[in-house]
DNA sequence: GATGAATGAGAGTTCATTCAT
DNA sequence: TATGAATGAACTCTCATTCAT
């Protein structure tokens, strides 16, 4: 989108392969679990190059949230806006791409478990942004569907907390292996949500 | 329940006073936030001294969950029981119940996010069955109301992680001071689960 | 002075020798040259250790800079308070414990050149309030003689500048074997001064 | 003085203003507190770039003690040798000029606290040759005053180190906007160094 | 000539844990 | 029982220095 030079776009990439990196490592050890040097090592780099790319761990840290939301919401965005699908069935969508990052980018993902011990009070502030932005997106199109009759419940707010939350703790169970698929979840979750809305 | 001498007994109580001070601790600070020194401070120990009552610190948070759990369980358990009341208004109890472990002892409650990095194997033997324990006493009681016509939904297990997940992510954006109280809470939660069971 | 248990005295002897111990590499190292692990090793303890003594690097040598302030202050008060000498007397005892400090003590005597970086704001204002005390001294016997007319001079404030920056440089060139014993030196040093006060 | 190319010329050049950038840098930060990095900056170059015209800081840091030192030199040499003044008048004008650059030039002028921790054997060599050079102009002044029974005093070079040492010292004191601005701080430095002359 | 990138040694600091008393 | 003291491993972060391009 912005007019980069090589050396730039060279630069850029390398801070997004760490971030990608950093993600991994996140996932598998938690925020506080995750040392510099490790994600480091996953890169056959040393801790102290980290430092180039990044002012420090907090920084590091703040990227991975970011970037897993700022791709969050690019799918959420697309499928909101695709005037082609009915309310309903965007709804869907989103929860079954709700469910997929939840999964899959289960740590890092919106599940911060106490952001102000980690981040900065600005980091903290854009953070916070990110999560409402995002959660914005499931209020816009419960109130289209409200208006359109589609949905029908009083105080969607709270239920969008509701439903959001049965949602982000799937990762507290969910086992790649289990009796239900990412897929079977996703559709009964739906199920839910859609008799919760009507 | 035991017999214990008395200077068992003392020890015993200091013990639970360490737990609950932990508790305090980690529910301000997180797992990982904790620290052996600041425990000890509350109780205006030295940290050392925590080590004649627990082996480490994970046997010290170890035994933070048990306690939370297990006080859970009798109060749910009471309500179960309790065959004075119909089967949905013990549910919404036990509904109630669960919400105000979720949002009192936020941290500790069934909340550790990911038990196996902290726990050792034998110890994560035993809070995963803590959970399953607890979790079985809503399975329990929806059981129940299918037999009695009260609910009625397939696959309940999937619905009653559902549910608890939708109540265990309250504590992520309860404020004391927020909208709603927790009483107000507790209400709209149980309507929306009510929805869905029947 | 103050009432103090054994463990107490046990605990606070142990840190003036850490405190001894550490004006000795500050002398050979300078300040941003001395490391916690220097100072543990002249100790036989781990750096680690020293933490327990001090909250930090900072502190430690702020407690550094006090301590051989506030003895050489306890010099000079001693004879300062000496009324059975005569103020030439005393301003020259108080001249030869100046130079003395400032020959064997001489990095961490009132010499840390920047202490605006090395030290908290806290600090700070303790460290230049010790200075202004210990300068005060010298203004006080300055002004008596001024009183007795045993001295005479207008602006007797820049004029102990003068002469505290004249005795305070003397570490930059001293040399244990130079040309001059420390006694000469001091007796030097006095005459130049008396020529200037009277 | 000697011949060389415009290339060599160009380097010349910029070595030179490489230098005066460290020297602010240092006069701000002490020579510890100085980063390569930051004086990079401060040229809009990078870090990397600075090894091409310097072997490393601290040959960097010589030569900013180098080059302020020969300009002083030069400005002594040119009082020192002005036959149109009387000797008083000379040294007068060479405190001036010490006291001068003692205040502007504060951190870098001869003022390496602990040279043998910064330099190499050669270069310490040379830096110590330098501040004798510069000293020995004063000595020379004297010299002649004595000579000339404009001056009386045994012991001359004790003297100037006295001299020298509390006009060094302001530095540590002085503040643009104190009490005494410089010329008022040079007359009275300038008062006191007569009386103990004569 | 200049730079972006990487390195590695070492600094300060934290903290669970141990143990003699 | 309790504690003061010490430890050591691990961690974050800094910075002079190098080098291919």
């Amino acid at each position: 989108m912005i007019e980069m030079t090589m050396a730039e776009r060279k630069a850029f990439n390398k801070r997004e392969k760490i971030i990608k990196s950093a993600i991994k490592i996140v996932n598998r050890r938690g925020y506080s679990g995750t040392t510099m040097e490790e994600v480091a090592a996953e890169l056959l780099m040393t801790k102290g190059s980290l430092y180039y790319y990044f002012k420090n761990k907090s920084d590091l840290m703040f990227q991975c949230n970011s970037i897993v939301l700022l791709e969050a919401q690019e799918d959420l965005k697309r499928v909101l806006l695709d005037e082609s699908l009915s309310i309903k069935k965007r709804l869907q969508e989103m929860v079954f791409i709700h469910i997929h990052y939840a999964i899959e980018e289960n740590e890092v993902f919106n599940l911060i478990m106490r952001p102000e011990q980690l981040f900065s009070e600005e980091q903290l502030e854009e953070v916070l942004h990110l999560r409402d932005e995002y959660a914005a997106f499931f209020d816009k199109i419960i109130a289209k569907g409200i208006e359109t009759k589609d949905f029908n419940t009083e105080d969607p707010i709270m239920l969008r907390m509701f439903i959001l939350g049965a949602m982000n703790w799937i990762q507290q169970w969910y086992k790649p292996n289990g009796r239900l698929s990412k897929k079977e979840i996703q559709q009964r979750f739906w199920n839910y949500i859609l008799k919760l809305l009507t």
